[in-house]
Parts: C-alpha cells; sequence; structure tokens
DNA sequence: TTAATAAGTTCCGATAATCGGAACACAGGG
DNA sequence: CCCTGTGTTCCGATTATCGGAACTTATTAA
C-alpha cells in the first residue's frame, strides 16, 4: 500500500462530498462517524473547508453545510463545455411537445447527477431538483449512460454498486441490468418504467462526442397515468432525436473554443 | 508561524478556488505559477481532485475544470437555509414590476457572488450569470452586504481588498466607501450609478436575520438609459421592500427546520 | 524530418506537516 | 447536579508530503 497521491486531500474531499440532498447538514462527529475519521482530523479539515468558504456553519445549529465557494465554483462546472448552454433550447422544445419535465444529466461513478430539470406543464409535477443524485442501476439516465460506455466498464460499475432494490420492478441483478443496456443500446433509448419510484416513468437518450464519448443524458420524467408503455416508445423516440441535436450542437462548437 | 489547521487541504482548496468564469480551465504550470506551488505537488493535488470528481480534465485540451461532484455540492448550498426557494418569488413579483433583472447575491470574503438571476423583459438586457463574482467595493449589492456588518468589520474588509477602479465612478478610497455605507443604512438601500460598469446602474438592500445578520441581498440591474436617478430612488424603495418580505420569509420558516 | 521548448508526471530522500489518543471545554437532558 | 455527546486543542511519534531533478509526452519551430 502506497502513497499515491495527497491523502489529506482526499479525505477532505470525501468530507465534502458526504453532504447530499438528504442531508445537507452535517456534524463534526457524526461525518467522523460515518467516514471512520478521527474527530481530531475532522475538525481541522472542517476548519480548513470552512475558511476557505467551502462549508458554511448553521450558526442555530452549529453543523456544517456548503457553503458559497463550493457554490460558486461548482457552478463553473454547468458552462464547461457549453452543455448546458446547447441543451436548454433542445430541453424546452421537448417540454413544449411532450408537456412534461426535462431533465439534463451526467455520469459520476455509480451515480446520475442532475444538472438541468425544466418543468412540464402537466397538472401533475413530478420533479427531482437539481443536483440530486440517482442511483445508476434504477434510472433511464443511469441505464442510457452505461449504454454508451464499453460493456465491461458498465458491468464493473454495476458490480462496484450496491444494486438496491427501490420498487418491486428495479433490477437489482448485474445479468439482467447487462440484458437490459444491449436493449438500450440497440433501440437508442432507455424506458424506466416504475424501476425508481413507483408510479413513475422515465425515458432518456445519450448525447456523446466524436468518440463515442458520453457527453450527457437528456430525459423525461412522468407519471404512469400520463402515457402507457406504447405511447412511452414514441416519447423514447423524441428523447433519441433531441440527443442526437445535442451531440451535433456540441459537436458544432468544438473546432476551436478561443486560445 | 504554525500549523493551524490542515495545510494541504488548504493548498487544494486554493487551487479549486482558482477557477473563475473568467478563467474556466487551467493546466498544471499555469495554477503552479499563480498560486507558487511546486508543479509536482500541484499535479498530485490536482490528481486527488479528478479522482473525486471535483474536477475533470477536457479531452481535447487536456486542461482541468469544475467537475460534477463540485456541481452538486456546491448546489446544495442554494437550498440550505430555504435563502433561494424564499427569494424565487419576491424575485420574480419585482421583476414583474420594475421589468429590470433580479439579483440574489451572497457576500463571501471581499466579493459578491451571485446566487440567482431573473431576467428582466425589457429589450436591453444587461445579465451577469449564476456563480459570478463582483468586487464587493463596485457593487450596490457589495455595499448593502457591507451596511449590515458592523463599520469597524466592514472597514477591515475594504483595507484588505484591492479597490481597483472600474470607471471613472468608482469609489476606492476606504473613506469614501464608509460614507457611502452610512449613506446606505440610513436610506435602506444603495444605489450604484455606473461605478460597475459605464451605463449600468444597481439598486440592492440586504435580507437580515434576527441578530442582524446578514442573509443575502436583492438588486436590481438595468441600463442608466432605463431610469433616472430619481426615478432609481423608486427603485430602491421598492428593493428595500422586496428585502424585508425575505427577511420576513425566511424568518417564518425558522422555528424547527425538520429533524 | 529534426530540434527545441514547454507541459505534465514520477522518483527520491529529507523534512515538516499530519495523525489520533487523551484531555479539555461546553451544551443539553435526565 | 451529573452524565452523555459534541467539538476543539495539545502532544509527541510517525508518515505522508514536499520540491528538485529526471523522465515522458505534446507542441512548435526550423
Amino acid at each position: 500500500m502506497e502513497a499515491e497521491f495527497s491523502l489529506s486531500t482526499s479525505r477532505a474531499l470525501r468530507i465534502l462530498s458526504s453532504f447530499s440532498e438528504d442531508r445537507p447538514e452535517l456534524g463534526v462527529s457524526e461525518i467522523a462517524r460515518e467516514l471512520s475519521l478521527s474527530k481530531a482530523s475532522t475538525s481541522r479539515f472542517l476548519q480548513a473547508l470552512e475558511m476557505h468558504g467551502f462549508v458554511d456553519r448553521n450558526p442555530v445549529t452549529r453543523k456544517f453545510r456548503p457553503g458559497v465557494e463550493a457554490f460558486r465554483v461548482g457552478s463553473l462546472f454547468l458552462r464547461a463545455g457549453g452543455l448546458n448552454e446547447a441543451a436548454a433550447p433542445i430541453m424546452a422544445r421537448l417540454v413544449a411537445e411532450t408537456g412534461f419535465t426535462s431533465y439534463l444529466s451526467s455520469l459520476r461513478g455509480d451515480t446520475m447527477v442532475i444538472l438541468a430539470a425544466l418543468e412540464g406543464r402537466g397538472p401533475i409535477k413530478y420533479s427531482i431538483p437539481v443536483g440530486e443524485k440517482l442511483p445508476v442501476h434504477t434510472s433511464a439516465t443511469g441505464h442510457a449512460a452505461l449504454s454508451t460506455l464499453k460493456p465491461d466498464q458498465a458491468e464493473s460499475i454495476l458490480r462496484a454498486s450496491q444494486l438496491v432494490a427501490r420498487t418491486p420492478f428495479t433490477l437489482t441483478e448485474v445479468d439482467r441490468l447487462m440484458e437490459r443496456l444491449a436493449q438500450v443500446r440497440a433501440q437508442g433509448f432507455s424506458l424506466n418504467w416504475q424501476e425508481h419510484t413507483a408510479g413513475v416513468a422515465s425515458v432518456a437518450a445519450a448525447a456523446v462526442g466524436t468518440e463515442g464519448e458520453l457527453l450527457g443524458v437528456l430525459s423525461l420524467g412522468y407519471a404512469t397515468m400520463q402515457a402507457s408503455q406504447e405511447e412511452s416508445q414514441a416519447l423514447g423516440r423524441e428523447v433519441r432525436k433531441a440527443a442526437d441535436e445535442l451531440s451535433a450542437a456540441l459537436k458544432a462548437r468544438r473546432p476551436h473554443e478561443h486560445d
């Protein structure tokens, strides 16, 4: 076991990463327990993080939460590569045509992160906030993302993941999921029917670069009452078309990005 | 000189903070030069940051940029304390009533960070993107923010800052700025007339908590052609009212924030 | 094509920062 | 009032970290 790279930095980043939508505020002991760090170090790391504005301290609870500087730097990600800008009009069109909520997501390890959401018009609103994480194995976006990777890469991600069932429909076996990925590859989009949340369906397709590398995933989310599985096929084709447009739009602005 | 707290973490965070709207992509040597770090360490830190998803690498330029995980964690900041949610309807009303672009900002050190922006309807669009930094001494939001602090705190921030002139109207002397803060305190809002950008004006007011602590700053931005200085006084009173509403809205949801 | 410059990574041993246990301070509940 | 849980600071031993230099790729110039 060797010290490959900055170990303390790794620890600090694990601390920062331990904040989530579900648990946006954490105390020193809480974090130390979860990451198996000493309270001493955890406290020191949090001091450093606070000093640089990456965490704040809730004055009333005295617990920590992500800070302004984390927000500032993080928001730069959206603007990188013009992904968000390129996707915005396409998502708007998707919403206009289908009435359902449209999402832009990105793969990170074994989870999908929502980068942008555009609310649908329908009376039924099932919206996931920007920044939220979804497991790669339960979501349409996850399947779409994995389907762009080499099968062995996808498989190793799935094997390293927990594959917890969120509904009776969730696929929790690697083999089943690999079959699903093949299907997604074949038809160009992924359809998720209540595998993540009961009563909710979603279709997704990935935008890729010239080398086939994953750039982002577009999706639509809606209640199962709002569209049949047959109708979902048509929605899937819509999303596929949208993702292709996004791929093209991103390729167009590639050439030289000034300087 | 003693090691008060995690020094390497501090270095890593300085690297992360060196990304900005103006320079969203940086190389190893570039960063090392600017922060006076060795290339060796800089490279190692960036590896750690990359491993945890806090930076990405542009596959074509091989330069680094903020990563998805930075975005995910950063976006949690917005949801903390419900600041953004509470501000949204108020900002919408400001835009509806004035037609100008409305901003929500937060103080971080000697700079203001834009948390949210809502575009005005007017033909003239002067919009600043979310995440952008503005110097505290040149902006209406900065003056509004500082006016809520104790004068000596405000003064020490100003003295530590660069006070670079951005236009001929920019106040660059601490004394002048302190006078300005007193005026802002007295009238409840700050008016910025081309001190940040030629041809652009802005009015701002701060929302504060029960202890008078700064929670956020609301502002309106517009071209100087769109409203006279007299009309700006009325706009300032509007923003003041909006900020009071925001303070009240935040106080309302304080009691117990579930668990 | 080759040479020359610059960027990025890895190696190395000396050094200094980091680590965790324990002691301390503080808050809230029983 | 004690007790439990939290957060911070101290300390010396240890170990991860540091930067110079060597090495590998890119990039540019000739």
